[in-house]
DNA sequence: CGGCCGCGTGTAATCGATTGCATAACTAAT
DNA sequence: ATTAGTTATGCAATCGATTACACGCGGCCG
């Protein structure tokens, strides 16, 4: 009664062809005639058959699936480039295998794994805080593993590389805050070891720079991108007599996170102080105020990075040179900065509780 | 030069054994010697061997995979989700492969694509707003194919079904309304053929049945689950003269596209009317205000489903009868709601736009 | 007419691991 | 000492598809 699932081997029989010419039937239909051709259709629908794919990936060395790693499938940011990554790979008949990062060096197991045992063709690493003890260990097999860097830039790897603008971006965030007359203008960190952390806070000094001003260190406020972070960094801001008059935040969630924690104090955004993020969350045109942000080409990202490691994934030798795609960033203004008050004292004003 | 990478052959020659041996020595050690055991490990980390899954699955016709099919990716809802999963596959050995499900009936073909070729040993199906159609297809191959559904239920369809109480809770979430005093309680609603739409629209009647009040038609606002739609729906409560004092939106998306469209007309919130949402997302408690809502076990709720699934997986007995886990969700009080003011009429205190 | 080419097809080897069966070497029991 | 049982290992078939090679056939050219 276990009907098996039925194998090439079935469709031969029943189109009285070779298992070959099922196979040529296909993967290269042009060179099977057409008559030929129409029984084994007609004999794939009777039978109901369906490609194993183990079989063809033992013989072919090759699984049509792609490796997705990033550090947290929770992350909107990275979700929505995932999500464009996995229609990307669709279109092209790849499938998405997703793996997150926290593991420590178990992670450099895990993806080895997957890349060597044939379950994977490439890596695609959405990597925005990455260690680069396991960079180098990966680098080791870079020659053979397809492999592109997405959201981060590796410096001096080789990778082929898919990324933002995020100096120039940080830069013209904090332009925006100076065009408002801002002059005490602070930094809401990302994570410390993070490389696009130190891009947009050197954006940030970089801008300060033009107007002849500098960063002050305690205007920097230490952050890794989540709202909580975010949050931490307010108490810190309201423990000061001397504060900035606007902040650029490392990210949307951080950036929510502060206001959340400057609102629990009466301190109004931006009555009291500017603030603009950067990503562009879906959250960002609802917050209160509608949050003024960097947007991030967030899914030509992903397809971008997709499409040139399936280039790849297909011929190793498609891309040439490492590629490096800067995809460019664009400012959205919405509420949560203003031209700043005249006083400009950076004292606020009002610091009573609101409720 | 072209090295390749190493096959079980290899270690077998190096460790002076046969192939039978090592793959014994690795997926059931305790059938070979020590000694030979310690040769196959050297010979393993000389070579630097990998298994290659392919060859694996073919043989055991299993891909220690499981397929993921869910309706939006980039709903932070679904991701952390999905994020449990993957957590819960990782620790057993399994690797996840995501699926976006918006292609219509194209969806099916690739379902059934992944399930039939042995690419994925079982489906995990998330969808909060599924075509029953797409089911029924599913459901053919269901004697064979593993299959948990999570988060929606589909009546008598003998999946094995993990979800959260979406009645219960959407009557316990209601209730709070009530017991703040409010009588003139609307809803904004999900998508109108999704199952947890109906049971949450279900859980708020049967709330204010047991004050002895019924919904109100022009108070149950349509919506989609996302923020565009609560946005949308703002606008339709702002244009009507008899307003509802309280909302129970059907998640927090919805919730906050609503407060901010709101928001826009100087409708303050929980001063002019309180609001109660539904999954505590990560920006609930740092929106403004911080949000009311009812907490889904998002975390515990992936990993259950893919213990159970991966159960059946591994043993299609193992669950017996068809699973149900019901998971209770939790109101979470924060600021989006209070007491009603004492007239109670549903005129707003101030309809001026805030600047 | 003979040789060459190209097309369509079949034969059989191959990809890498697993596993049923056979066997050999011991141990224990009668 | 013979038998039975146990343990450790090897042999070879097997999973399902792809593909190098060979073959037969018809047409074309010289």
């Amino acid at each position: 009664m276990e009907r098996k699932t039925p194998t090439i081997q079935d469709v031969a029989r029943f189109a009285n062809v070779s298992t070959a010419t099922v196979s040529r039937a296909l993967s290269s239909p042009e060179k099977v005639s057409e008559g030929t051709r129409a029984r084994v259709s007609e004999a794939i629908r009777v039978t109901g058959y369906t490609l194993n794919q183990a079989g063809r990936s033992l013989r072919q060395r090759s699984a049509k699936t792609i490796l997705v790693a990033l550090p947290d499938i929770r992350n909107p940011f990275f979700s929505s480039i995932l999500d464009a990554i996995e229609r990307e790979a669709a279109a092209r008949g790849y499938g998405v295998l997703v793996l997150n990062l926290y593991f420590g060096h178990e992670t450099i197991r895990r993806l080895q794994d997957f890349l060597l045992s044939n379950r994977a063709d490439g890596l695609l690493l959405l990597d925005g805080s990455v260690d680069t003890h396991l960079l180098q260990t990966l680098a080791g097999q870079a020659e053979t593993i397809p492999i592109v860097v997405a959201c981060e830039e590796i410096p001096n790897s080789g990778f082929h590389t898919v990324l933002t603008d995020n100096v120039d971006a940080a830069e013209r965030a904090t332009q925006h805050l100076l065009d408002l007359g801002h002059r005490r203008i602070g930094h809401l960190l990302g994570p410390e070891h993070n490389v696009v952390s130190r891009e947009r806070f050197a954006g940030f000094a970089r801008a300060l720079a033009g107007s002849g001003l500098a960063p002050v260190p305690e205007w920097s406020f230490r952050g890794n991108f989540d709202m909580e972070s975010g949050f931490a960094a307010a108490a810190r801001f309201l423990s000061m007599t001397e504060r900035p008059t606007a902040i650029f935040a490392a990210n949307d969630e951080s950036a929510i996170g502060f206001l959340s924690g400057l609102r629990q104090h009466g301190i109004i955004c931006p009555r009291d102080i500017s603030v603009v993020g950067f990503d562009d969350l879906g959250v960002a045109p609802h917050y209160v105020p509608p949050l003024t942000t960097m947007r991030q080409p967030r899914e030509a990202l992903g397809r971008m990075a997709a499409e040139a490691l399936i280039d790849l994934v297909e011929d190793p030798e498609a891309l040439g040179m490492p590629l490096r795609i800067v995809l460019r960033s664009e400012l959205v203004v919405r509420e949560s900065t203003a031209r700043i008050a005249r006083d400009g004292t950076g004292k606020t004003r009002s610091d009573n509780h609101s409720s």
